[in-house]
DNA sequence: TATTAAATGCAACATTGTTGCATTTAATAT
DNA sequence: ATATTAAATGCAACAATGTTGCATTTAATA
């Protein structure tokens, strides 16, 4: 995606300090999304508080969104255009595969919405595991 | 659900200890999924290391299941009896509401399938966020 | 270049995850 | 009913991550 982070930052109103745009360089240049203990060791000199307070405001300003699956540790990847501060927008299923155990966004759209009878979906996002094509 | 939690933890070969039935019980008490911190305070005088084993075995062994949502706390539900230590299957959206932040375990299947070209799925589920029908 | 709100780095503490080990207990055989 | 045994428990200890406050630094702007 976007090769100018600090623009992207900027776009944002969020100041592009060199520590921010290390972090988003780091995420995008991951070819899946990345652990957060990646992040962490491949960054180490950067101190672990700013490192967690630039996760979350990245994430609240839609540029990285974070990715759960059931294993505890959380996984950042970089957002598609269409995020921002109020809504994540993930067309795409967050895989994890069994056999390498990556987590990567699948660009495949099953559903476009999801309707649940009496209630209001604002969003939602796909969890699916099995193997990937780089295992099979 | 299923009352008898002993018996229930025998056939998934579980010893049917005090402790993890007053977990079972406390946790299907719950009319939504519980988080993890309203579990522990409600078991307080359980210890925090058995707390933490009975939870992961009862979700190895497809007793309960665990719920992650943006946040980073876990939440637990209950499995439906299609559960086993090899797959959780659920056919149901977690769906998390914005107002009253409960997490609940929607009965509504509007995918039976996830294919994804390329790719082995075998397993998917769906998290949802807006608001609840008790909410609307 | 000066101003200022935001970002940073550090200390400190809270919560949750995780393992080892000695003790207790549920399930089973006798 | 009792003995046996593998599993479960409780405790100590430590690791990893979450979280806040505050003084200092810095990016953006005037």
């Amino acid at each position: 995606m976007a090769a100018d982070w600090s623009n992207e930052l900027r776009t944002k109103n969020l100041k592009a300090t060199p520590n921010r745009v290390v972090v988003l360089e780091t995420i995008a240049g991951n070819n899946a999304a990345m652990a957060y203990s990646k992040i962490q060791s491949d960054l180490s000199q950067l101190d672990r508080v700013t490192l967690y307070r630039t996760l979350n405001s990245l994430v609240d300003n839609g540029l990285i969104h974070k990715v759960l699956v059931e294993e505890n540790e959380a996984f950042y990847a970089t957002c598609s255009s269409n995020c921002s501060s109020e809504e994540h927008h993930h067309q795409h299923v967050h895989f994890r595969c069994t056999n390498c155990k990556e987590v990567t966004c699948v660009s495949s759209q099953p559903i476009n919405q999801l309707e649940i009878p009496g209630y209001l979906v604002q969003n939602f996002e796909i969890q699916a595991t099995g193997v990937c094509n780089l295992c099979l």
